[in-house]
DNA sequence: TGGCAAATGAAAACCGTTTTCACTACTGAA
DNA sequence: TTCAGTAGTGAAAACGGTTTTCATTTGCCA
């Protein structure tokens, strides 16, 4: 796949050809440096407390999905409601820790799916093609905290 | 956890004390007949279908709620922004291979992550509660479909 | 039976996301 | 360089699942 400037005529005939659009740069670029998961309504705010002429959240929303599509960007759903976005590193693939809490999260360093999918591929003759595995508890912090104050 | 029948007055003090609602049984008894995985929807639909006076939304929302308190029920989260809800078989933790085709699901017949648990827990000293882990692809049928008239 | 807290339903509020539509910006061709 | 056409953008509206509000009903208990 080729990623290429925003308003180039592409005669490429595929669905549609995927362009990094100026909005999308911007959008990367809030990812890029940020460490923990963003939600659009996240980068939203950072833009618009950075530039001068933002991009709105509409284009915001626009560029993650076609960041998802370059494969630049992935999302991530804990199943609360807000679906948050995270740069890709290329050839990684991992997973969270998300704390009940804190709402932190913390990247597993790698993905502990994988050994999975091959025998699930010939168990089940279902061809995997994507997985979503989040795992939720509490934060060494959040865990001192609650021991400290005695809530549960 | 003692699970009563509704308007019991029950001098239990917990945050809030778990009763069994008229609403709630009856939300139950479809997933107790349903075996994919049913939106409250879904299951407002098929109580509607089948019931004089049947609950109605707002109480299948509550009653899907409590169930999940209750531990009767758990609540499974495709990122598509539908919640889905199944009967929890005591003991049994799964998880789904979901097409993302037809949108079917099948169990796995065990919990994939639980060894990891352990690791996660020494490994970054975080306290794992509770965890997703959703697989998305094609399923048999769909390959063999798309496969037919060239899809891809 | 009367009182009271819990349960319920309808409608409204919510909130993240998507769609619509008018307008702007860019590009390639003439 | 201008023109035409297409892609990108923003504001506002629409959407859809879920939650809240609030008035009403239900059923337990004294």
């Amino acid at each position: 796949m080729s990623v290429q400037s925003s308003h180039g005529h592409t005669h490429a005939k595929g669905p549609q050809s995927l362009r990094l659009t100026k909005g999308a740069k911007k959008v990367l670029e809030v990812l890029e440096r940020t460490e923990e998961l963003s939600s659009a309504q996240d980068i939203h705010v950072a833009l618009r407390s950075e530039e001068e002429s933002p991009p709105g959240l509409t284009t915001v929303y626009r560029s993650l999905e076609s960041l998802v599509q370059f494969g630049l960007v992935q999302a991530v759903d804990f199943g609360d409601g807000e679906r948050r976005y995270e740069m890709v590193k290329p050839g990684e693939h991992h997973h969270h820790l998300v704390c009940e809490k804190c709402r932190d999260s913390v990247h597993l360093d790698q993905c502990l799916v994988q050994q999975l999918e091959e025998s699930i591929q010939a168990k089940y003759k279902f061809e995997v093609r994507g997985h979503i595995l989040e795992i939720f508890g509490l934060c060494e912090n959040c865990q001192n905290a609650m021991a400290a104050t005695g809530k549960k």
